[in-house]
DNA sequence: ATGAACAACTTGTTATAACAGGTTGTTCAT
DNA sequence: ATGAACAACCTGTTATAACAAGTTGTTCAT
């Protein structure tokens, strides 16, 4: 062991999550035991449970005393009430996006459904509207608000049939570390009963959402108007 | 310490957890030292460090090197999504709850809302209905299904004003790992539109979730209807 | 006054040790 | 053959120890 500059336990984590993701490791499968562990990777016991109970934090295993850590099924998927965003969380189905209001730079509204911070403010707003059809029945009418932060040709983007998620992730290298997100069930009325094409007072679904990012300082906020009568929203937790 | 059967560091989690929660620690707070809560609770730091990582886990603290362990901003609105149950999303507001129906042990509904395990259907179904109050207004309706394994007394322990999960996880150690939750707007009718006491066609938030427990093959259901007029359902994730 | 250096904290990482307690397969007496 | 007892694993809990590394306030030289 001990040739990054990253602490063992990381570098360890970091292997057998690997080995999971990559199914050398399968579903139900037990790993090595601990001592077992502390052998091949010249590691104490300490060391190889921090690892273990990192990897249980984050879902790749569970452990059982006297038996040792197993290997747990994979997510089936992500629903838009955990992290993902609608485009992945509706992956296999005839999904497309049709832009409402291209991304353009305007002030934040005042007062925001969020708290921002001076930096917010200061730098303005990337606004984007967009609305998500399956087949041909639109079921999810989104608003974005991204900070205008250093993140070069974003407005020119297209961001038809493309998660936002994955767009910040593979072109800036922002992926997701959490998030606060508010939900009620609203009557629809206006733009909203318009653009989802439902009858007036049809139970709609709001949800909005502050998105943390790595990048410092830096999350976006987005507000969905959901039209649940056919399909449910799902989550995992 | 070691006065009860529990482990050091999960009567030391319970013990600082409590104190957050009744704000004798506060929002930016820091808490005693690593150090001083071994010398004040005559423990070791590897106990005291297990217990305040279990506290980082659940969200009530952050670390940070050099500085020390500071108290988590309490979310405010109804922090459902995510983990927590409606008492403890609740905490500070004026929530009384009603028993609607008392648990009694009974077959569980074909079909169900989950998928259920064979183990499951055998063992028959803890059933609970209440409906939780802010002031006077109703704003939860919850039906619990609890799957009947070797749960001793649990039927005769009273539910009003405690909260499902707390009783859980301190009587029988039970702590959740994770689940699975649909979640749809419907129109208020029937047995919800009058125990949330709103008129016809309100929206109502209808949150169905399947809740995991460390507890092997032991998962629990709910069924929880929400007036989100006037207060928003809140998670963090 | 200013700023660099340092001391005195803090949490983070890792090693060593021992025993408790759950699980599983084997052995042995019946 | 059957079942009880046991050995040999496993993870869980706790203690002791030492050093690394981030933060903060103080001291001291300029």
């Amino acid at each position: 062991m001990a040739k990054s500059n990253l602490p063992q336990y990381k570098q360890l984590y970091e292997i057998l999550r690997k080995h999971i993701v990559d199914g050398v490791f399968q579903e139900d499968d037990v790993l090595p035991s601990e001592n077992e562990l502390c052998i091949t990777h010249k590691l104490t016991r300490p060391t190889v449970r921090h690892a273990l109970d990192d990897l249980v934090k984050d879902g790749f295993i569970r452990k059982r005393k006297g038996k040792g850590s197993i290997v747990n099924k994979k997510p089936k998927g992500i629903g838009i009430l955990s992290i993902a965003g609608t485009t992945s969380a509706l992956e296999g189905l005839d999904l497309t996006t049709r832009i409402l209001v291209k991304p353009i730079i305007r002030p934040w509204e005042e007062p925001f459904i969020f708290p921002l911070s001076e930096l917010e403010k200061e730098s303005g707003l990337i606004y984007m509207e967009r609305l998500r059809l399956v087949g041909e029945e639109p079921l999810f009418y989104d608003i974005s608000y991204i900070p205008n932060l250093n993140l070069p040709r974003f407005t020119s983007r297209s961001f038809e049939n493309k998660s936002l998620f994955d767009t910040l992730r593979k072109s800036y290298n922002i992926h997701i570390t959490g998030g606060e997100q508010k939900l009620k069930a609203i009557k629809a009325e206006g733009k909203v009963r318009e653009y989802l094409c439902v009858e007036p007072n049809t139970p709609i679904l709001h949800l909005e959402r502050r998105i943390d990012t790595n990048k410092y300082l830096f999350s976006f906020y987005s507000s969905i108007y959901c039209n649940t009568q056919n399909l449910d929203l799902y989550g995992i937790f």
